[in-house]
RNA sequence: GCCGAUGUAGCUCAGCUGAUAGAGCAGUCCCUUCGUAAGGGAAAGGUCGUGGGUUUGAAUCCCUCCAUCGGCUCCA
């Protein structure tokens, strides 16, 4: 597997030297062509240029096509190594080059590898194919910009990304998955199923839920609700404005104040912020009391409406919003329960993610030790608190892969990462360890000894953000909630407008069993309305004509599937009350 | 915020190189009273994202701003 990894990304690498050739050969004879990189990544390559001219999607066929030319010549990549003082010869006319010639020579490289095919050389560790023969379907995927080095100061280049597969029959799969994603796409389903709006009155990032939505995002709130509660944790109500006092003690003002909304008070002046988070205000929850040992730990969630000043760019959709609200919950207690409460959080994680039918693996996000001055507290603790999270997962026998920089500004970090039904990665839930801000806002305890110790606070999210979430469920479903989560359960129509009053009488029958019902009593046929109904993605189709009127018995038609069933009515609303009840999908 | 693209009816889109807009679907009304993915008809619906400019004349060309999309950067 491994190996055949490495072939791939070979095969990916060399087409990108290809591309930049063959952006070479179309592009040099009127103007700039500056080179950048151009690596592999997850699922293809890309290779960035500095140019006189901005490309536009007609460019990437007029690419391709030169590219089909260079390979059809079954060039060869030749290697070579050559000294520094050579490299810097050969490409004087290409100051990127030159900057990673520099780098290297910096890290005590004295010999660089370039390689040549055709008569295109470029500056580059390897590996590579031996001849362009081996290419064998490759395609350009999209034109970006992007930072040189990925550093934000930097100049900005075009970036061309494409990938490549060892077979046409692969690369046409890979096609098919991003038409599939396309199609998913929750923005798209949104406004088809009608779940949510954006207004430019109101705002960017700040998303309207229609009473469909809302219901979907209240269903996954009381979700999270019932699993927290079953590990002791109780919610409360913190304000969404908070005085910046607040956040300059919690360390957030002096990371975040860029991206926090300001408001003011006209009587006072003072300054307060739109709440970004709820930590903060949990620690004022705890410290109104005098706490004892026994009282710990004290459990806390919040589901309250944050903000935050994302950058315009930044916005998409529902995953990144600047109204959003988080199943955010803060656990203060003593450090030998840290790995129980942890243990209890991984445990109603789990749950979720069975219901939502969810692979995942846990990462250990931890600090970069290079750049310390991003984090608050002192080596001491970053180093006890990562030892805890590791010797945790041990414990636990759990998977996880270890990442550098990912952790938060006050502590490290589990983040869960979840796989999609198209095998794509989000992060949603996280537990984070943390002991600096209860440090910070002086909170306290009473030990067995009557001494004060202060609390270590334990930060948690099950699925994140409960809007984030739902972009994430939209996608994983295709818009096909299972029942518990469908804003319309039931679909109820009648044939012809002589049977709507029997539908309405069976859909109040529905409503008392708390089954979300919807009487299609508009004056078209019963082919239209099922269309209607499927394309809504509505798990039950009842259609109600004299048959039924005269019988016990109800037809029932199951999304996406086209034989009908007879179902004994009550047989049919206890079945969807357990469905509902048990959050599962199928009859 | 940065690089690039886009913005026409509720939705999806057409409108070539300048002469004040068109379709399908949805919605409305009428007919039809219907059995598992679109029954028929009619009328209605848009100062072409915003503000400016060029021009006898702008949806169309130029600029500003706003929003969206593809990325980059960022994500407590």
């Amino acid at each position: 597997m491994e190996k055949e990894n490495n072939k791939l990304n070979t095969i990916r690498h060399s087409t990108s030297h290809i591309m930049a050739y063959a952006v070479k050969n179309l592009l040099a004879k009127d103007g700039k062509v500056l080179f950048g990189i151009g690596p592999t990544i997850k699922d293809g390559f890309y290779y960035d240029f500095d140019l006189h001219r901005p490309l536009v999607p007609l460019d990437l066929l007029k690419i391709e096509k030169e590219m089909k030319k260079l390979i059809s010549k079954n060039l060869e990549f030749k290697r070579e190594e050559i000294t520094v003082t050579e490299a810097r010869k050969k490409f004087s006319e290409q100051p990127y080059k030159l900057e990673l010639i520099g780098d290297l020579e910096k890290e005590g490289e004295k010999k660089v590898s370039i390689y040549t095919c055709g008569d295109f050389t470029d500056l580059c560790a390897g590996l590579h194919i031996k001849s362009t023969k081996e290419i064998k379907a490759f395609k350009l995927l999209k034109i970006a910009g992007a930072y040189w080095k990925g550093y934000e100061k930097n100049l900005q280049l075009q970036r061309i990304y494409g990938t490549a597969f060892e077979t046409q029959e692969e690369l046409d799969a890979y096609s098919e998955r991003l038409k599939m994603a396309e199609e998913r796409d929750h923005r798209k389903l949104g406004k088809e199923l009608d779940l949510f709006v954006f207004s430019d009155l109101v705002g960017p990032g700040m998303p309207l839920y229609t009473f469909r939505g809302s219901i979907v995002r209240d269903e996954i709130i009381q979700y999270s609700n019932q699993l927290q509660k079953k590990i002791g944790y109780e919610t409360v109500h913190t304000p969404n404005v908070n005085k910046a006092e607040l956040f300059k003690i919690s360390g957030h003002y002096d990371k975040y104040k860029d991206d926090m909304l300001e408001v003011r008070s006209h009587y006072t002046n003072e300054k307060y912020y739109l709440k970004p988070m709820n930590c903060p205000q949990h620690t004022q929850i705890y410290a109104s009391h005098t706490r004892s040992y026994r009282e710990l730990p004290i459990r806390i969630a919040d589901f309250a409406n944050l903000y935050r000043d994302e950058k315009p760019g930044e916005l998409s959709g529902l995953s990144r919003l600047r109204c959003f609200s988080q199943d955010d919950g803060h656990c203060f207690c003593r450090e030998d329960q840290i790995e129980r409460e942890f243990a209890a959080v991984l445990g109603i994680i789990k749950e979720a993610l069975v219901t939502y039918g969810m692979d995942y693996w846990v990462r250990l996000s931890l600090r970069d030790k290079k750049k310390k001055q991003s984090y608050i507290g002192d080596d001491k603790v970053w180093e006890k608190s990562e030892k805890i999270l590791e010797s945790i997962l041990k414990n636990n026998k759990l998977e996880y892969k270890k990442a550098e920089g990912e952790a938060a500004f006050y502590g490290p970090k589990m983040d869960i990462m979840v796989k999609d039904a198209l095998g794509r990665e989000w992060q949603i839930s996280t537990i984070q360890l943390d002991f600096s801000m209860p440090a910070r806002f002086g909170l306290k305890y009473v030990d067995d000894k009557g001494k004060e110790k202060t609390p270590v606070m334990i930060h948690r999210a099950i699925v994140g953000s409960p809007e984030r979430f739902m972009s994430i469920l939209i996608e994983h479903y295709a818009g096909a909630f299972p029942v518990w989560l469908a804003p319309v359960q039931v679909q109820i129509i009648p044939v012809g407008s002589t049977f709507v009053e029997h539908s309405n009488k069976l859909a109040n029958e529905f409503k008392e069993a708390k089954i979300r019902v919807y009487v299609d009593d508009l004056n078209e046929t019963v082919g239209y309305k099922i269309r209607k109904a499927e394309k809504q993605k509505v798990p039950y189709m009842l259609v109600i004509g004299e048959k039924e009127a005269k019988s016990d018995d109800l037809n029932v038609r199951i999304r996406g599937e086209k034989d009908v069933k007879t179902i004994s009515r009550l047989k049919f609303i206890k079945e969807i009350e357990k469905q509902i009840k048990n959050r599962s999908d199928r009859i």
